[in-house]
DNA sequence: AGCCGCTGTGAAGAAAACTTCACAACCCTC
DNA sequence: GAGGGTTGTGAAGTTTTCTTCACAGCGGCT
């Protein structure tokens, strides 16, 4: 059962919303206030959270801060009544997955919701992966250099791959090239472009995350 | 040399901004519509490119979108005269780095070019240094197990590490108990306990996030 | 054809990671 | 203070990973 968290101070309009979203099939929770949402969510797992913008106390963005350090990737939607160009470009760069100006058509939350929830579990819907290889392609700093430079360029031939990394040795270069082709993250077309694999962009992208995290 | 692409189709606007970045120690190429635009970014490399929404002909949303199949990370900043909040977190949503209303003022546009243009370079420079331990610490199926097993106890000793491990030779487990304290994951309390430091505890979280993403 | 750059293979050698061994200090408790 | 479990060190081996080398097919160009 798909759980939404609905975070808004007006009470009308946070249960009408429940009330729509109920109608859709999902369940539903509701909390009045920011540290009330956070306070649920720490107790509960939720699939989609809809946060409004202003409110008494803690204002929508930053209860999106603090959930990201829990939850990084827990779909956010943000509603506010007050838009301006400058906080939904805000809200977007903080990661929310979407940005509703209040009042707002039935149709287009639910739409909204059903995206953000069809892109979430886009994500996690994998085939898995053994953290064995996983992390031993990643160990080798050479072997994230190409990994980070094919996903940058989208697509390279095997000798742009060596000179932009100014690897003279060629056959070094494909030893790394197997490696990561054997993880299953980088693969060739027909042309024997190198390019990544879904996988290698899902795995670029955790990188990316862990790395962030841990310099924060 | 920063490479910057400035596409509009004011001429005037095109190369104040020009100007104004040239000033600023970065090398800039003009485009006057999307085609252009396009057809430069096949033939040369780009560091970033600032993009007008709304041009005659191909749009600043279509350009984006078709230079994302070859730069999937190449940072765009939007820039339009005719700014809603529906076309921001539209633009947000397809992966631009940030959304500019002209007119702006020069240190808006600084400050956006400057903003982006350090996200991207995060993973290339100051990442790689922590990397390497990072992933190095991780790639072996033993410490990711100690990790995990200090994790759910909270502390533990030695000895309980071993035999909950089911491993006999402890000067093993010193080895790799070892490798993670220098690696910053790890810590011993005055009583010899070993415990996860803020990073170890940092590296689980992610560690299990990239399982649930990966592993369906 | 002959040359040259691109792409690739397999095997040998070098380096790094890991394991094992011998030894020792340090509590406990009896 | 003798004995046994705990925690640790450094060096010698072993295994894995990485690099280097010799060689070879392919495609384009002159």
């Amino acid at each position: 059962m798909t759980e939404i968290l609905v975070v808004d101070d007006d009470q009308d309009l946070r249960e009408s919303v429940a009330e729509v979203l109920g109608g859709a099939g999902f369940q539903v929770a509701m909390a009045a206030n920011g540290e009330r949402a956070l306070e649920f969510l720490g107790q509960r797992k939720f699939d989609l959270v809809l946060l409004d913008l202003i409110m008494p106390g803690m204002g929508g963005m930053e209860v999106m801060r603090r959930l990201r350090e829990n939850a990084p990737r827990l779909p956010v939607i943000m509603l506010t009544a007050f838009a301006t160009v400058e906080n939904a470009v805000e809200a977007m760069r903080q990661g929310a997955q979407d940005y509703i100006t209040k009042p707002f058509r039935v149709d287009t939350l639910l739409a909204s919701v059903r995206r953000a929830l069809e892109e979430a579990s886009f994500e996690t819907c994998r085939a898995t992966v053994n953290m064995d290889t996983l992390m031993g392609s990643l160990a080798n700093p050479l072997r994230r250099q190409i990994l980070f430079c094919v996903e940058q360029e989208g697509s390279m031939r095997f000798m742009d791959i060596c000179r932009h990394l100014e690897i003279e040795d060629h056959t070094k270069m494909n030893f790394h090239l197997k490696v990561l082709k054997e993880a299953g993250f980088l693969t060739q077309d027909e042309r024997k472009l190198y390019l990544l694999t879904r996988q290698g962009r899902q795995v670029m992208e955790c990188a990316r995350m862990l790395v962030k995290k841990l310099s924060a």
